[in-house]
DNA sequence: CCAGCTTGTCTACTAATATAGACAAGTTGG
DNA sequence: CCAACTTGTCTATATTAGTAGACAAGCTGG
């Protein structure tokens, strides 16, 4: 009697749950490199029948790598492996579209909202007179349909006029200073901190609860050192790790 | 805050099962040498202390190592880690007691019953006339006070008139043997074969169900060639090894 | 002998694990 | 568009794991 190759069964009565079992073997192969990152997993029902099990046992062992950071599912298309985490270097120029394609990533921008506000804390970083009106855009980032942060930018709304068109149409800040006249700029300061992501973050980053977003504080400027933006972005900890050199 | 050592805490909720966890702790203090061969473990109840989970729990730990031959638990008295398994050697010359001293534990013979026996078969194998009357003596042999095997003898009833008592008070065939003129004997035969414990070999030889028994079916011959003894001995599989020089 | 230890066995109950099936809702490709 | 796939969520139920307590029965040392 042949061995039928199609199923790996689990141990039953071993004192080991099936789901760790089966999230061992699941992640045993994502680290030897029979999943590669970014592939797709067999879907929960083929799994369901390689190992013998049902398929909330197999949905167990999925959220164990899900929350470990090792895979992420997504309603309707399956479930896949996540890339290894992104070097993301802070320096005095920071451009997220070169930092994604320098590994081999499709860089995207989508734009989830603009408002015109008269904020006080982001006015005086960009040295501008108290009740100076702002324009505040909203953000998600992302490499190969990953989303990998989500920013918060705040610019003087009276230079910047219009920016958002550019930003939709473009999907990259760069570009959309360009089109405003802004060929270079650089990054004046930098503030890095962390905390859990909140139910929107987990959201919009496509998280499960209880993973760490970096939260980076950044301030822009022309070539002639005048601030321009201001900044917050939070990063998905478990997908870009921020690399600072001096 | 100190931490406490005598408490070693077990992952609940990790997907491995308490009693998993504890038989493999005390397992490896097993191995370790941290628990050496015939030493007693802590009691049921220093152990549940210990790892802070009920009795039920580290007894059905402790039935685990139990059934892998690790351990020994005797009523009233306490859970004893399982010698290695004496080497028995089977050649010419097999003397039970001189191989358990050699392995520096204390032999003891325990007789069971004696009755005088009519029996076809130990009567051919003994080179007797059929319906020759037998003396029939069932033993337990043990070293350290761990029953190692349960023996069957038949001796030829005229000529070994008496030899119960010289064995009840030995415990030794070769001492009771040579009380009726036996200087030396020697192995003509052995066959050996092997099966699981039946309930009465599991209770005389404090075996847990499922355990192997040795079957070791021999004939003894004295100085002369001349049969003496036809033998057929248990041995619990998990504390005796047969060793065979050829 | 007997108090105090040990293991063995039993019942009752709660929590974790696993199964079974149904249906909602998002995605994809023809 | 829509059929066929995917993941997400819900209810219900059976089995295993773990807790709690009581009591029987064997051993040991004073």
């Amino acid at each position: 009697m042949p061995i039928d190759l199609d199923r790996l069964p689990v141990d039953r009565g071993s004192g080991v749950s099936l789901w760790r079992q089966i999230a061992e073997r699941i992640e045993s192969e994502i680290t030897t490199g029979a999943f590669p990152p970014s592939s797709q997993l067999p879907s929960e029902s083929e799994l369901t029948e390689r190992f013998g099990v049902n398929r909330h046992t197999v949905r167990r062992a999925l959220a164990v790598l899900a929350e470990k950071g090792l895979v992420r599912a997504v309603k309707g298309r399956g479930s896949f492996v996540e890339e290894a985490p992104l070097p993301y270097p802070i320096g005095r120029r920071v451009r997220f579209s070169e930092n994604v394609m320098a590994a081999g990533r499709a860089p995207r921008g989508r734009l989830l909202g603009v408002a015109t506000v008269v904020d006080a804390e982001p006015t005086r970083r960009l040295g501008l007179p108290p009740r100076t009106p702002l324009l505040r855009i909203e953000m998600v980032s992302s490499a190969n349909g990953v989303p990998l942060s989500r920013s918060t930018s705040w610019f003087e709304k009276a230079r910047f006029e219009g920016l958002e068109a550019e930003l939709q149409r473009t999907g990259s800040v760069s570009r959309a200073f360009a089109a405003h006249g802004i060929a270079d700029y650089a990054r004046l300061e930098t503030a890095i901190s962390a905390r859990p992501a909140d139910p929107a973050e987990q959201d919009l980053l496509e998280l499960p609860p209880g993973r760490a977003v970096l939260v980076v504080d950044a301030v822009n400027a022309d070539a002639e050192g005048r601030p321009i933006q201001v900044q917050r972005t939070r990063f998905a900890a478990d997908r870009v790790h921020l690399v600072v050199k001096s």
